[in-house]
DNA sequence: ACTTTGCGAAACCATTTAGTTGCGCTTATA
DNA sequence: TATAAGCGCAACTAAATGGTTTCGCAAAGT
């Protein structure tokens, strides 16, 4: 089964666990109360996460601890590079008014 | 049917659609003979990019071209700016969070 | 007009996926 | 030691997805 980041991020909750546990690591119990869905849901989330290594367990006793492999999001951000140039340098004439208004804000 | 851009691009060939007219906008035949596959197949990859406005037709004659909506691109960019203040503030220490959650037990 | 070409849409099939349930292992706690 | 709690894993179901084939429509060329 290949796994990707980008496959990993197209499931809003799998979205939505990664910006909880950005902030802290957390356990799939505690993740779970976010959320309206069970443990062993947001558990196999974990595990696509997991496989794709966004998310690194870190056992502690018989709870097991979830956080973000932040390192791991910048392969998005590396991917959005070639885009970026993009809208920074080629805008469309008539595009440019508008843009160069909206920066000046 | 649910669309959102991260579900767009989670399919590696719309990845590879959304970089080849990044560049310059072309026909789903002229896309297709890029890749190993139908035209078909890319009609229906170029329908869900537009169903999530990633991507817009142009009709010329009998011929329809595909064109990316860069700014589209931004809200991928702007998801990930949460996730950048933090690999911008705390770098490799991903360690320090789980020395001050074991302090406090 | 007639034929060809570029497309979208619908029907269909094989895979994959999300979510639930049940089970068993391991670590705390009484 | 007995019991409860936190988890992972495997099995199962319903739904979604990618891809192919077929059909029909519209624009160009003959």
């Amino acid at each position: 089964m290949r796994r990707d980041i980008f496959q990993a991020i197209a499931d809003p909750t799998r979205r939505a666990i990664i910006a909880l546990i950005a902030v802290q690591a957390m356990t799939p119990n505690a993740i779970a109360e976010h959320f309206e869905t069970t443990r062993q849901a947001v558990s196999k989330h974990l595990r696509v996460l997991t496989e794709c290594d966004l998310v690194k367990q870190e056992p502690r006793g018989r709870e097991i601890y979830y956080l973000l492999e932040i390192d791991k999001m910048k392969e998005i951000d590396k991917w959005l590079e070639q885009f970026r140039k993009i809208w920074e340098t080629r805008y469309g004439q008539l595009d440019q008014l508008l843009i160069t208004l909206k920066k000046k804000k």
